[in-house]
DNA sequence: TTTATAAATGAAATGCATTTCAAAAAAATA
DNA sequence: TATTTTTTTGAAATGCATTTCATTTATAAA
């Protein structure tokens, strides 16, 4: 099985004294073909290391049969993000095309504009979309759907919302949170997370319910940071603390694992213990939540099924249905941090 | 601007009065265009949302721009590796993929047989392949130079290799972490990592050959484990504090640090303080390392060039000239886990 | 003004597989 | 055996952009 530049059906056809219809019959499992003659052309085709040539079969078929997936790294790597959340949600969803034999098309944040994203469709690189995290790209959802294009978000459902998205049930994990801390007799709250992330400021209204629901009074403040990075969370926190020892809190809801983590490290350096002075809540159930020093309580989805979800929507999109949004269960885990 | 199936480049020619060849040149910023027929197809391509068709274009050029990247996202998720080295690389690769304007299809493990993978290539679907972590399929990278695939690969590098790789200098990681040992007066060695892979092996043995040198005596162990993931390590490192008291290391090079975090842990729950009772050094110096509590001291390497080298090394393998394999420098960071 | 050169454009061929539709071959029925 | 039905097969059209090469047009030189 050598690799030449130009075996084509048609030499394929000429071999097996067939013709072109044929071969592309045989080599696609067509019943409209004899067992005999599939054979024929399939051990010719190996032996002569033919494959069909995607690039025509896509123009021909105007389909592409690839997925592509939109990615922010740039605004990982700048904020240093470590959070491998998205990285599992990115495996998800690579097996789940995987099962439908579709390519996954794995686009920059240069592609991020509205344009180039509907043009990745235009023009048939790709049959449909999916956004894994919105970022700050919101509004394009709307242009877009508007023009028709086929994709999905991995990001914050609501109500009549023009677009398909799946997403954990923010509000109700930080709702769980909230109350989780309440229970372990919290009152001073902190929540940690940049709110200008649509998803974030969910879970930050999720706590506000809760502790809204408290007979107790209560009190929450903000960590205002840029961005969502183990650095930049650390670097508040202890700016934070440094500051304002009076009001230190004695309850901490951090809008992702990562962060949580940031937090207890700068706590235990200003000599505050985990859980004893300060409960700290998380979110995401990352790999390594469960083994951080103090195991972290947090909040968790099922991240795997999260990646099947967003592909059998688009699927759907794709076949032309409308696939309704999803919100996934979100569940407290309890362990040793709060 | 909006999406519609049928616009081709002979409709914009027709309504620029002009004929395909030019609308093609003039899009393409061909200099055998005029300014004023350009700026009209142009206008005209933007007016009615007319975007190259990428298939047909690929088609007649054979050539598909789109570069294979090959990651092992399966053993990740089983073993649960939560170390965002890998995904650091991809984000590199992924840049500089952008610059040169190819696009990165993202193969699942699935591919991982030789056959789809010389496939890829053969179908058009791809110009070249990058490995992303060599895992088992050492065997596979020589048949498939054999069979001329244009592809380069994250991992060892070594003398007499018959194709192009890229990686740390493993061994050089590996005898400075066990050189910085010694300096801290260590004698008793623990090395953990799964020496089944090349990259481990190396390091493992860039540690013996630091020991050798030393005029003092040595002794090193090994933790067996399965895998490198966070969890496997913990529990192999908690069973064996367990199992065998009296020969506790007081230096542990561990090959990521991901397993540095999961050993520091287990030595923290055996009652054990590092760097008090037992230095450790990690590798790879993932974001997060330096907020780790102790922050890790470990081996750090260019990232980002990495990414960048194996798409330029790539680039030139498809151009048809033979790039040579680069071995990335590689140095201690020492923090306070030592 | 004529001729030589350079610049801009277009007709037709090309890349390769799939689809449509008609024809041939085989099998079933009368 | 003749006729209808079913199963296989193939010729030609199709999807769309690029390339080659010839032709026209504009510019420079004679």
């Amino acid at each position: 099985m050598k690799i030449r530049r130009s075996v084509t059906m048609e030499d394929i056809a000429r071999m097996a004294h067939v013709s072109k219809p044929t071969v592309s019959r045989a080599l696609r499992n067509s019943p409209l073909v004899t067992p005999e003659t599939r054979k024929l052309v399939m051990d010719l085709a190996q032996k002569h290391g033919y494959v069909v040539n995607r690039n025509a079969q896509k123009l021909r078929q105007s389909r592409s049969d690839t997925i592509a997936v939109v990615l922010d790294f740039k605004s990982h790597r700048e904020n240093r993000i470590s959070d491998p959340f998205i990285f599992n949600l990115l495996a998800g969803v690579s097996e789940a095309l995987g099962q439908r034999e579709q390519d996954l098309l794995l686009c920059a944040p240069g592609h991020a504009e509205i344009e180039s994203l509907s043009a990745i469709i235009a023009s048939r690189g790709a049959d449909g979309i999916i956004f894994l995290g919105e970022g700050e790209r919101r509004p394009d959802f709307v242009d877009l759907a508007a023009l028709g294009v086929p994709f999905v978000v991995w990001g914050s459902v609501e109500q009549d919302q023009s677009y398909c998205a799946v997403g954990s049930d923010n509000f109700h994990g930080g709702f769980l949170a909230g109350q989780h801390l309440l229970d372990r007799g919290r009152s001073r709250f902190l929540f940690v997370g940049d709110s200008r992330f649509h998803e974030i400021s969910q879970r930050r209204q999720g706590l506000v319910a809760a502790l809204a629901k408290s007979d107790k009074p209560t009190h929450l403040s903000d960590l205002i940071m840029d961005g969502f990075s183990y650095a930049s969370t650390l670097e508040a926190a202890r700016a934070m603390i440094e500051s304002d020892k009076a009001t230190v809190p004695d309850a901490v809801f951090a809008a992702s694992d990562t962060a949580a983590m940031a937090l207890i490290s700068a706590l235990g350096d200003a000599g505050l213990s985990v859980p004893g002075d300060v409960s700290v809540v998380g979110y995401n159930n990352i790999p390594g939540a469960e083994y951080f020093s103090p195991p972290l309580t947090t909040i968790g989805q099922d991240v795997h099924m999260a990646g099947a979800l967003l592909v059998e929507k688009l699927m759907l999109h794709i076949e032309g249905r409308a696939p309704a949004s999803t919100m996934l269960d979100t569940r407290l885990i309890v362990r040793e941090s709060s």
